[in-house]
DNA sequence: ATGAAAGCGCTAACAG
DNA sequence: CTGTTAGCGCTTTCAT
């Protein structure tokens, strides 16, 4: 029951036309009548003619393959975003050519080396290497790429409006009257061009010395896949300035993964709780946390057509505080 | 900065020697002296040869490409598995493209399709579909195909025996004192062929048959990405047989994503819940929830064994009860 | 409007 | 041992 593959040669034959004239007819290119050209496409349509991507790819064609480059598909929001890329790309008739780099430098640099060599039409990255030379390089490759959660100068990125997100994190967390703020991210991110986290950092600072807040930074090793560890949570449960402040507390988390972890002591602190990227497990857990949500659909669908359609303009992706009652 | 591609053409100039040469240095055929093949060697080292998978498929080569057709990357353990398998996959210089169904029998099919016109190497499939023509399509692709999640009867497949694993946890349950156990599920897997699902619920009727436990069976509809929604929640805390039932009462949960969104209530009833998976969750969490695990890792290295390597035997994965007090 | 032909980088078969 | 050659299915250019 194996359907032979025809190929545009064996279409032309069929036709009795020139291989030519089916590629003519099948890729919109002038030159050729209205009626060879419906002709063809009807025959190719009843043979279930579908295009050889390594052919098209080794005539300077497209391959109509995607790269996505990312962390792990277990970590922070990127299971969601894959899930939206893939759709949208195939939408196009594009595959997705998935590629973990799970914070290695090396590898990540090995995976674009790959996707280059493959001739992929496009790449979504999740950058932790940096540096006036890598992103040289990366332009030098001649393939788009859009770049998600870590930003690069001269790239594109697609993400929501940090300031405004953390802003407007932050005036739920104090209209709610909080008076210690504790802000929880990882060295490992601040030293590695964690763009997002950076920026939700520095606005925390600002908003809270604007607001005279009390506040407090706790750095956490990440730990892949887990965020924080129990030893961690314990060292921060016996925190002096956690356990005898009197004023209220809340946490605000850099993302959900830490806050997911935090939020059992949270409760028992009588502290308030808020993260960033309102990942999935939230909801499907049905959990009682705030966070700062951004919409993933609309940013694979921006993706898509920056990368597929050429379409010059990122949208700013719009981003929402899920309220649960945690703050 | 952008570096040149050099061909196998290109190798042949620099080397002083002809194309055929070149290829037969590099992908070790026999008839050439090894002091040529040496030198091509180096040189390919030193400029960064890589092969074109494109020219490499189209003429009878390799396409160095791995198909995985799963639900989606959120679902139950499919975000660890791709995590496993891209990593194994990657190892070899094989690369991974996915593609989610969403649990479409159209859409898989069509994913089929797409990976079998790009001439894949090899396929992971997670099938909703099935009937002896399917099956006997798939196999006609002459494309190594392993399924995971749903067993086909012709098909290999990478999973646990889920006839002991049943069996274990049930033990694990029937140990602790519990007389009255329920099943919790959903019709539509039922329906579509779950292997696993299917298993674990004739296990669980042999068992407590055998044991002459109570027993009740729950069958909610599957909400993708969500598992049980608050409503059906609602209406199994209602149950009768559940609240006003004086035996020591589980519930066995057919995978974890139910099992987690069931504890709470579990929790409120006083009842005992286990789950199947252990996905990653419970642990990023730190949920307590007694799972049913098995080795994601060496499953992915058993399926990439078996399709890049042709190794004829798919080893059965071992389970574990991971015991963390649900029960 | 259509045909013919070159070439992408590789595999495989054949010639020396 | 090594060189030569014919494709694979497409894109592109040049002829007709």
């Amino acid at each position: 029951m194996k359907r032979n593959i025809v190929s545009t040669t064996k279409l032309a034959e069929i036709c009795g036309v020139s291989q030519g004239t089916v590629d003519r007819a099948l890729n919109n290119r002038p030159g050729i009548s209205p009626k060879t050209k419906e002709r063809i496409l009807r025959v190719a349509k009843e043979f279930g003619y579908r295009p050889n991507i390594h052919a098209s790819s080794m005539s300077g064609g497209k391959s109509m393959l995607i790269g996505v480059v990312v962390f792990n598909p277990n970590d922070d929001y990127f299971g969601d975003l894959l899930n939206k890329l893939e759709e949208e790309f195939a939408k196009k008739g594009y595959s997705t050519i998935v590629m973990f780099t799970h914070k290695n430098q090396h590898r990540e640099k090995e995976c674009i080396d790959n996707l280059y060599h493959m001739a992929v039409d496009g790449i979504v990255l999740c950058p932790i290497c940096h540096g006036e030379e890598y992103e040289n390089y990366l332009l030098s490759l001649d393939i788009p790429i859009v770049t998600v959660g870590n930003k690069l100068e001269k790239l594109p990125y697609s993400g929501m409006d940090e300031v405004q997100a953390t802003t407007d994190a932050l005036c739920h967390v104090i209209s709610n009257g909080y008076e210690k703020l504790v802000f929880v991210t990882t060295a490992m991110n601040l030293k590695n061009n964690s763009y997002a986290l950076i920026e939700r950092l520095r606005i925390f600072e600002n908003i809270t010395k604007q607001y005279s807040l009390e506040t407090e930074i706790i750095e956490i090793d990440d730990i892949e896949g887990i965020g924080i560890s129990d030893g961690q949570i314990d060292e921060i449960s016996k925190m002096k300035s956690l356990t005898e402040s009197d004023k209220k507390t809340a946490f605000v988390c850099s993302t959900d993964i830490y806050a997911l972890r935090l939020l059992p002591l949270a409760d028992k602190l009588g502290a308030g709780i808020i993260g960033f990227n309102d990942v999935r497990s939230i909801n499907t857990l049905a959990i009682k946390l705030d966070s700062v949500a951004y919409n993933v659909t609309a940013s694979a669908k921006a993706i898509s057509d920056y990368l597929i359609d050429g379409n010059g303009e990122i949208p700013v992706i719009e981003h929402k505080i899920i309220k649960r009652g945690s703050i």
